[in-house]
DNA sequence: CGTCTATTTGAATGTACTCAAAAGCGGTGG
DNA sequence: CCACCGCTTTTGAGTACATTCAAATAGACG
């Protein structure tokens, strides 16, 4: 949990016994192996800060019937279907546990009532969107402008603890190729 | 200027005159045809909300050389670089007018100003960024997994606007593929 | 050790790209 | 009003990057 509460006053300040009320709203959460944050279809209903361990969020595309990976989480990231957890809509996709991952969650009635009781937390969300919307964006020039294997190096390079604990197949699916490529891709390096 | 106050509204509740003490801070520009926001290098400055026009956002490819289009931006929508406007770096891409174009611009300066007097801004642009993060996320599913004529054909749906201002080859190039190809797209329809 | 899953290798194929040239189109000036 | 210019779009031929399907290896785990 101290993870999150060194997180927030990384980016806002605030003073301990306002930390404390935040600490409040919060659950600690332990997902094993495999486990689901939430399926395809339900309403995300909580966010949730990673204090170790890895996630994968995929979906399964309609054509092909198989599994695509859109973002893999790990300590530090906030993880959810901001569209579903905002707006109250079925999720588009599956959010699940790479390996055993300790949580910090706050459900979304919660994060309601603290954002009421705490404005100054507004700040912080607008700035933890903020650089996820940087990255995202770097991640479409990516797609955009370079081949497969120039994406893989840099993957490789930007997360490499992600790449330790992730199978190939799912990097491979991630950056939008067939695992078979990727093999080719490491081959010839 | 209206259009801005109105999409404010929207999102937040807000009491007349708080809404003026906003409009304070705002600027009126309006940018000819091919005239740039900012260019590439260049910190930008300000934050501009679309009033009528398009803007497009590019940078340069620097293996090809070539101009690929980030996003196209019209009415109601916000349009920046967000790292370059947060965290004064420079920007990684340009944006320029494809149209005559109306704006709304806040300067970085008066931003931090506002939402010190009016915190809850800082929920409203916490919004604004909500949306464009799903719709961005929403891109990257498209582009991972579809083909190029289900995008475009996706594309021409969600924003026939564009469609009718932009050259073709600007839109091949927001598509990821050359203007050839998208010609090809379009004929074996 | 055997089973199950992940990775690698091979061959044929497809989607999209490159380069080149032709055709279309809109504006400007003679 | 037509001719020409510059720019966009289309068409053609050859090529490259990445996929598919199939089969062989390699690794992990009970």
């Amino acid at each position: 949990m101290d993870l999150l509460l060194k997180d927030i006053l990384s980016k806002i300040k605030m003073p301990p016994e306002e930390l404390e009320t935040v600490r409040g709203f919060l659950l600690e959460k332990r997902i094993k192996k495999n486990e689901f944050l939430f399926r395809n279809g339900e309403v995300c209903n909580y966010d949730s800060f990673i204090l170790s361990g890895a996630l994968k969020a995929y979906y399964i595309n309609p054509v092909s019937g198989k599994e695509e990976i859109l973002f893999f989480a790990i300590e530090s990231w906030w993880a959810t279907d901001l569209d579903s957890f905002a707006n109250r809509t079925p999720s588009i996709y599956n959010i699940q546990a790479v390996d055993e991952v300790l949580l910090v969650q706050i459900h979304h009635q919660s994060l309601q009532e603290l954002l009421q009781k705490i404005p100054k937390m507004e700040r912080y969300f607008r700035l933890i969107l903020q650089g996820y919307l940087s990255s995202i964006q770097r991640r479409i020039i990516l797609m955009n402008s370079t081949t497969a294997e120039e994406r893989y190096l840099d993957f490789a390079d930007r997360y490499p603890k992600i790449i330790q604990k992730v199978p190939q197949y799912l990097i491979a699916s991630y950056l939008g190729i067939t695992p078979e490529f990727l093999s080719r891709i490491r081959a010839r390096k």
